[in-house]
DNA sequence: AAGTGGTCTAGACCACAAC
DNA sequence: TTGTGGTCTAGACCACTTC
């Protein structure tokens, strides 16, 4: 299998080459976020390639959202902010249309020793492996829009385990850096409706329509680390896309 | 403004002037779809840049999915299929899991000579400016998910008006090329909800809720060329996406 | 064999940021 | 002034498609 993957390497193209070994040396963090990697000229001397080649590694890596590029600066470890997160797409403006910075609450954090079968699966994860479940609210202005149900493999992140609620981040995934060294880079979500659904933090009077989104957040290594479910009201919801 | 957007056009980069100038020859169709355009070195010749510029300047058109490019064969005019529009995310599947085709059924063309100010205004023009209204449906086994309203500039597309309702195609994009000659090229979407929402196509025996996603399709000049209004049921729906 | 885009190089010069 | 990424060049060679 080394053999293998040495040989798939050799047959690459060099820029894939650099991009992969550049993309490793991410996830070992050799670099911190927000810090400048190795400059253009020494890269290329480093990896014995033309900087041409070089700036096209760091292209595809920019394309992935994995290092931005400043001129005049360097190029830097880019922090994801997931701006284009499904769940940003709820309707919460104040009267001037202006767009309002939700607060993320905590409610909950407890430990399932004996796992859950559909939520090991989501997390590509044995059946009974033990999990951190953790209920968590978006609030505006004293009012939930948004309600989470999250899980987490228990062994890299029982660090959390130890933290009081009132001491958890507004975001959370800058927390499972800093808390759990795990870093989330990238997710897949998938949005579909729920005719006649109840939440208990999600104060209605009734059931109603609701948008339920489904993340599968994923580390630099490709493994899923947190699986999520959203709850928010369908009536609420607007989304926006351009295709080609 | 002529002198301004010379002006602007001196201080880009080369390869953005090159790409400007080939989108420009894209617009007054000097190659037709599916058809190779110059090889790089001709291009490189006529443009007076180097063969590097020029796969520059082909590469932007790419990413903006109008051209495509075939190793050993040529570059190519891009025919856009629209594949990641939100339409197709309706649960339409096979028992065996397959997507299946839906079969695009029109109903009525009609003229709307007074215009309709909504529906110029999302097309950008005269409020009272003339319309063509188009109802459609998409089928799938003889059952209708997608009912949809679609309006048109009338000087661009009158000679639609000319063909009966069994004439028209599968796929209307096409259609609108071909009869028209008028070429889309991206489009926006925007989804929401409307809760309790019946539909004259959509056989529910009660309002239900449903999807609605309002389209602005653009041609290659940036105006819009046609605006749409589709509506589905919300529990069929179901869309995924990728974030960084 | 001929023609196309794909990879890679080495180097010049420009534009922006920081000191 | 120095260092960074951004633009542009000219040319060599490779991989794929077509004849």
């Amino acid at each position: 299998m080394e053999l293998l993957q040495s040989r798939m390497v050799e047959k690459l193209p060099r820029y894939e080459q650099v991009r992969y070994a550049i993309q490793q040396r991410l996830i070992a963090q050799t670099w911190g976020i927000d810090e400048a990697i190795p400059n253009e000229q020494e890269l290329a001397d480093e990896y014995q390639v033309s900087v041409g080649t070089i700036r096209k590694a760091i292209d595809l890596l920019v394309a992935d959202g994995l290092l931005v590029k400043q001129q005049g600066k360097g190029t830097f470890v880019r922090y994801p902010d997931f701006a284009s997160s499904l769940i940003r797409f709820f309707r919460h403006r104040d009267t001037s249309g202006q767009p309002l910075i939700p607060v993320g609450i905590v409610h909950q954090v407890q430990e399932i020793p004996t796992g859950d079968a559909r939520i090991n699966e989501a997390l590509q994860r044995p059946s009974t492996a033990p999990l951190i479940y953790i209920e968590r609210t978006r609030n505006l202005q004293q009012r939930i829009f948004v309600s989470e149900k999250i899980w987490l493999p228990k062994e890299a992140f029982q660090a959390l385990l130890t933290i009081p609620l009132a001491e958890f981040d507004n975001l959370l995934y800058p927390m499972y850096r800093r808390v759990c060294s795990q870093l989330i880079v990238s997710a897949k979500e998938q949005l579909s409706f729920l005719a006649q659904h109840q939440d208990a933090y999600l104060s209605t009077q009734q059931p109603e329509t609701m948008v339920k989104i489904c993340r599968y957040a994923y580390g630099l290594d490709g493994r899923v680390l947190e699986y999520r479910e959203s709850y928010g009201r369908a009536a609420e919801f607007y989304y926006e896309t351009v295709i080609h």
